[in-house]
RNA sequence: GGCGGCGUAGCCAAGUGGCAAGGCAAGGGUCUGCAAAACCCUCAUACACCGGUUCGACUCCGGUCGCCGCCUCCA
């Protein structure tokens, strides 16, 4: 089995993949907050995700891949400093939109998977929702309780870091160093700045939560950390090889899950941490109040396809930040539709994968790129390299196909689109123009041309005859 | 203010102490009735700027500027 180096959060380094089970690989990704719809940015984690879970799969591991939803207790302050003056997410959206928060959560969850399942990445083999798992979270607040690691407030139950000696592991910055660089404590019952709550309290009186549970310190909801120790432990046990997020999670979220997890059953957590970039836009940071965090639904009505984004994704590594441009998205769209239009051509000319063999220089060049810590740029030059050079069209096929198990651009899926688009009124027109051709009356033919043009079809006159294809000219306005 | 990352052709970008991957765009050609696609060729004496180390730096060191991130919710 080929080396496998990814770089670790854990330590600042590249490190050779080692599971904990020969062949199998546990890992856990931290989900969507489901209070909004995923922006453009979001999805990039997502992306890479898939990619690693990808790699993961072409090194022949067996992933098994655990994603949260995360549908309750993600306040708007709920981390250092401010752990009791932020609102529910849920339920601000509740009362913005004026729906249940449990009718939002069904919402946004249904159209995370509608956007993921539209950039081809793969559903993991357990969703788990934090409001399905609140007994978990209970019994690993008391399991901490009882080793002493918690203390109560007025509105919660509380994680001591100071207990933990190893806080901030993760980090590379000690406990001392990071209330250094603390602003105001805010939360006066709190003991130190980076305590967190474990298990908040409904607020007393007249507004009441929509989510809330009944627990042994009264009715309350679990705090936003909790989720992910809890259920990564009930899924993958502990510890488990890989836990993944973006790189807004290394200070706050993924040091506090470390420190529940670990405090509780006295191992490590997760071997390997890998967080995913952010992206910028033009240049600039992307965010909501910026305007320029665009969905993918935008990107869409803009003319582009969803798997041209994850073109886009994949011709940046990972660690680096994005810079997301349109003219940038436009040459993804068109880089893709030239490698899906090689894939066309290869069938077009008699390829048939299934008798064409995997060629293994193409292959080992592709996986030494993946196996660098995730290089996709690398790996798509030598995808490239591989298009480009002379192959008969079987093997070039096969190989094809098979580096598309990573990137997942849906190359398989090519003939059977051009096949369907095509309908019987252009097929007819068609046929007369090359009947109208074939007889060198060329003004007849153009005019039909244009017909067809009309309809949103493109002639191509190729060795294999006449055909049409839907026209992506649909011109992007930045 | 503190800590960290980045700055490579019009755009997105990979990379290495020893003559700068790949994609998009652009220009030329083959093919075509004309096109499209495909294929071929061209396209950074140059890797933000200024110093230093070195036989040699884009790659190492120091400084300057710019952008981004974290320290405060965010993938």
């Amino acid at each position: 089995m080929a080396t496998l180096k990814l770089f670790n959060t854990l330590g600042r380094r590249k490190e050779e993949l080692k599971p904990l089970r020969d062949n199998e690989v546990g890992l856990y990704t931290c989900g969507p907050t489901v209070y909004d719809y995923a922006h453009i940015g979001n999805l990039r984690t997502y992306i890479f995700e898939d990619i690693l879970r990808r790699v993961l799969e072409y090194n022949n591991y067996k992933v098994k891949h655990v994603m949260n939803i995360t549908d309750v207790g993600h306040l708007t302050g709920d981390n250092l400093g401010d752990a009791d003056i932020g609102e529910d997410r849920m339920e601000i959206s509740a009362q913005r939109t004026g729906k249940s928060a449990w009718d939002l959560a069904k919402l946004y969850t249904e159209a995370f998977f509608k956007d993921t399942e539209r950039l081809n990445i793969l559903k993991p083999h357990i969703v788990c929702k934090a409001t399905d798992h609140i007994p978990e979270q209970i019994a690993l607040v008391r399991k901490l309780e009882a080793k002493g690691y918690t203390y109560k407030t007025s509105d919660g139950i509380y994680f001591d870091v100071s207990k933990f000696p190893t806080y901030g592991e993760l980090v590379g910055q000690s406990l001392k160093e990071k209330k250094a660089g603390a602003r105001v404590e805010v939360n006066p019952e709190k003991r130190n700045p980076a305590d967190f709550a474990l298990w908040k309290f409904s607020p007393k009186g007249a507004k009441r939560r929509q989510m809330e549970w009944e627990s042994p310190w009264g009715v309350g909801f679990p705090g936003w950390h909790i989720e992910c120790s809890a259920m990564s432990t009930k899924y993958l046990g502990q510890p488990f090889d890989i836990h993944c997020g973006g790189v807004d999670h290394i200070y706050t979220h993924h040091p506090n899950e470390i420190a529940q997890s670990e405090a509780a059953e006295g191992v490590k957590m997760a071997n390997f941490w890998l967080h995913g970039e952010f992206m910028t836009v033009e240049g600039r940071r992307m965010g909501k109040s910026e305007g320029n965090a665009y969905l993918l639904e935008e990107l869409i009505e803009r003319g582009f396809k969803p798997l041209a984004f994850r073109y886009l994704c994949l011709n940046t590594h990972y660690r680096i930040q994005l810079n997301f441009t349109w003219q940038a998205l436009e040459g993804a769209q068109t880089a893709l539709e030239r490698l899906r239009e090689h894939v066309r051509n290869a069938r077009a000319n008699g390829g048939e994968p299934a008798q064409g063999k995997v060629l293994p220089e193409a292959r080992e060049r592709f996986l030494v790129a993946l196996n660098d810590d995730l290089n996709l740029p690398q790996a798509l030059g030598a995808v490239w390299d591989f298009v480009r050079s002379q192959r008969n069209p079987s093997d070039k096929l096969a190989t094809l196909l098979d580096l598309d198990r990573v990137l997942g651009l849906r190359l398989s899926e090519v003939r059977r689109e051009a096949e369907l688009e095509i309908s019987p009124e252009v097929q007819e027109l068609l046929a007369q123009r090359e009947a109208a051709r074939t007889a060198k009356n060329f003004k007849e033919a153009d005019a039909l041309r244009m017909k067809i043009a009309e309809l949103g079809y493109e002639v191509l006159d190729t060795p294999q005859g006449p055909k049409a294809a839907k026209r992506s000219d649909a011109t992007p306005k930045p």
